[in-house]
RNA sequence: GCCCCCAUCGUCUAGUGGCCUAGGAUUUCGCCCUUUCAAGGCGGCGACACGGGUUCGAAUCCCGUUGGGGGCACCA
């Protein structure tokens, strides 16, 4: 096989959502798998929806999540420049060039007319779409819409033919001649349409896999339609199926938010997005549910892409978030923790933020779970919350201030010996340890639920332990 | 309305005519461990959408029905 050329052109409107970025690890993977080349193009010819912070969002999402590519706007390329926004005196020249050669006509028709029979043709039970009639315009008939002044699009001459796309995913999938109508290749203001320039930067690109989602499928034929016109060979094909919301429905803003920046700012880790998409609508085989990146490119195979749409799990994706953050050393998990801990408002010591790791990390289903799990520790605004209170209120009269006498001069201040005090006060009171232990964990961090109790109060420190003890009995 | 794609536990999936009493993961439930919460260990519940064929034999092949999804744009 020649070298394996891959692409992923998102639209740079609004954030990258994890359905998208799947395509694109997918893509990613069959070109890194092959030892080929990866490009990211931008396709922002609807000016009108694309913004200069998603431009630069969707590369901050790919580079995050470990996606990287040879060719793109930034990093330039043989094929520059990779947005298509300034690749427009390009399809300027191609679209010169398939008028001159008769597969491409000026459309006179308004919106108001394409309206209109799009209309007619439902309520004659026909597949609505364009009828060709501008497509047999005389000079004349040009001539006299021209001088009433009315603007025109450009559209392709689709050959009525059977059109067959053998798709890496999907098989063989047949058009019937008919099927498949003139479409716009530029607007009556003169912008390009994605159906030209993806055909055009497809063949200019030399890319060899089209690996995209399925609601595409249709312009498959329509992009190898193009490109044949203009003397090149069609790409191959691969259309994934959609990835859905936990209710079977495409993925919109009632989702959530479903972008890959959300996830990264809810603190999901991304090696672990990019193992749980690689996961969704793909499998190795019937064991594996961890991957890292270099597992994934070895193995990736566009022959075991499922091909039924896959609904996203937020809390499967949080279970193996999970697993990779215990898998992390403390170092690593508590440079990652900084972050949210720092937009909670908390600015923890770095040394003791560490040694509070070992405690924290089989407890966090994300990284933002450090900010609930670890305030107690770095801030005094400790006020108990209704349950706390609740068990500090059911505590024996003086047992607080027993237990606060207790570790006031214990020595050494250690989680063993305050666990041997904590014991010994909770037997000299008559309760067991979950009785003897929920006050002193109440009283110290304010909530019936934290780590475990004696090496917690090792890391607030003897001071900070016992004034807080004092202060609530 | 027309065209196309799809259909295995709640969810992600394994399965390509006999290895299927349908496997794994997650979720959920129970038990163990246990100072709370987790994590971990063990175990349980849980699926081939339906109806016809083909075949000695069908989750696997064919047809139909139903149900989802996509397309039919001067969006991408």
């Amino acid at each position: 096989m020649s070298e394996v050329r891959c692409r992923f052109a998102p639209a740079p409107s609004g954030s990258l959502h994890v359905g998208n970025v799947r395509t694109g690890l997918f893509s990613w993977a069959f070109a890194r798998h092959h030892g080929g080349t990866f490009i990211l193009r931008i396709e922002d010819t609807d000016s009108s929806r694309v913004t200069e912070e998603a431009f630069h969002g969707v590369m901050d999402s790919l580079r995050w999540l470990g996606i990287d590519w040879d060719e793109g706007p930034d990093v330039g390329g043989p094929a520059s420049p990779y947005r298509q926004s300034q690749r427009l005196e390009i399809y300027r020249e191609t679209t010169e060039r398939l008028l001159a050669q008769g597969d491409a006509y000026p459309c006179y028709c308004t919106d108001e007319e394409l309206e209109e029979r799009r209309a007619a043709a439902l309520a004659r039970r026909e597949t609505p779409g364009y009828d060709g009639r501008c497509g047999t315009l005389t000079q004349q008939e040009r001539a006299a819409f021209e001088a009433e002044g009315r603007s025109h699009a450009i559209r392709f001459r689709m050959p009525e033919r059977e059109w067959v796309t053998t798709d890496l995913v999907k098989g063989e999938v047949r058009w019937a001649p008919g099927d498949l109508r003139d479409f716009v290749l530029v607007r009556s203001d003169g912008s390009p349409v994605f159906l030209l320039a993806v055909a055009v930067d497809d063949l200019l690109m030399n890319v060899t896999h089209v690996i995209r989602g399925d609601d595409l499928l249709t312009s498959a034929p329509r992009n190898a339609a193009v490109i044949e016109a203009l003397g090149g060979t069609p790409p191959a094909y691969a259309h994934v199926p959609q990835v859905n919301g936990s209710d079977g429905k495409p993925l919109s803003k009632r989702h959530g938010s479903t972008s890959v920046e959300a996830f990264r700012e809810h603190g999901i880790l991304p090696e672990a997005l990019m193992n749980y998409l690689a996961l969704l609508g793909w499998s190795k085989d019937a064991e594996t549910t961890f991957l890292s990146r270099q597992e994934l490119v070895e193995a990736f195979d566009l022959g075991r892409v499922s091909r039924n749409p896959a609904r996203f799990d937020t809390e499967k994706l949080e279970w193996m978030n999970n697993h990779y953050i215990q898998g992390l050393d403390d170092d690593d998990l508590a440079a990652r923790c900084l972050h949210f801990l720092g937009v909670a408002g908390l600015s923890p010591e770095p040394a003791l933020l560490r040694r509070a790791m070992p405690l924290v990390k089989e407890r966090m289903p994300t990284l933002a779970d450090s900010v609930s799990l670890l305030r107690f520790l770095f801030s005094d605004d400790v006020a108990p919350d209704e349950k706390a209170a609740g068990v500090i209120g059911k505590a024996p009269e003086g047992y607080l201030a027993g237990v606060a006498d207790a570790l006031q001069h214990l020595d050494p201040w250690t989680a063993e010996a305050i666990k041997g005090a904590l014991d010994e006060r909770a037997a000299a009171a008559g309760l067991n340890r979950t009785k003897g232990f929920q006050p002193v964990r109440a009283a110290a961090t304010g909530s019936t639920v934290s780590p475990p109790l004696p090496e917690s109060l090792e890391l607030l420190g003897r001071e900070r332990t016992v004034e807080r003890l004092r202060r609530v009995a």
